[in-house]
DNA sequence: ATATTATGGTCTATGTATAAACCATTTTTT
DNA sequence: AAAAAATGGTTTATACATAGACCATAATAT
């Protein structure tokens, strides 16, 4: 009497989610802090720090970019200086696109 | 009566994920997709695509990661090829590394 | 102009991730 | 060698994110 839905992930995504767990365990280790050091600065459970190392996808993002941030792990490989720009930029990027999208040309070109 | 715990965030972790939904949004209006197609190629609802492109920090990392790779925002800045090469990479490094850590020397370079 | 569609925001029920307490094992220290 | 600590894995109760149905508004089409 379960078991009903069950999410699916691409290969790519569970790859680069497995990448990221990695790189956060390899950059704890490398700062020699314990699993319960990190849980606690980010203030979650020793328990979903191993799932985030892990790789499982059922995590909170939060919980995880926080992890990755605390360990030192960069996130789109950019500095905070230009995590703001780029933030302007896409914005900047996005009131020049439609508010909203009619769905016209069929999309085909999946590649997973 | 609730609202007892609340978790924090790093000012750049919330950056991030921002940043993260503001491409997600971009790349999906560039291909001219609706929410709606979106949502249903990656399993999701509608609603839980537009905290994703709003930047909630409280959403799954597997939904996040999964819609991010469907409208081609690649993670890392890494191609897919190039992912499982670092996965092993960091496999390997950690593989050399202890495999617990003794907390000895006291971490305080915080910087945020 | 009207019609159609996308978006954004609510609300509720329910599934499920989370924290916390365990325990066994492994690893590192002394 | 023993001792101490870190890790990995359970389990259970509870908080909360999610899906889905709404509705109102905005945007695009005819």
């Amino acid at each position: 009497m379960s078991k009903v839905s069950a999410r699916t992930y691409s290969r790519y995504s569970l790859e680069a989610i497995s990448l990221l767990g990695n790189l956060i365990r390899a950059a704890r280790k490398e700062r020699k802090m314990t699993a319960q050091e990190v849980a606690d600065r980010a203030g979650i459970s020793r328990g979903l720090l191993q799932r985030i190392e892990k790789g499982d996808p059922k995590c909170e993002l939060g919980a995880t970019f926080e992890v990755a941030t605390i360990v030192g792990v960069k996130l789109f490989d950019a500095e905070a200086t230009t995590l703001t720009k780029h933030i302007r930029q896409t914005e900047d990027k996005l009131t020049l696109l439609p508010k909203s999208v009619r769905k016209k040309v069929k999309v085909a070109d999946d590649d997973f």
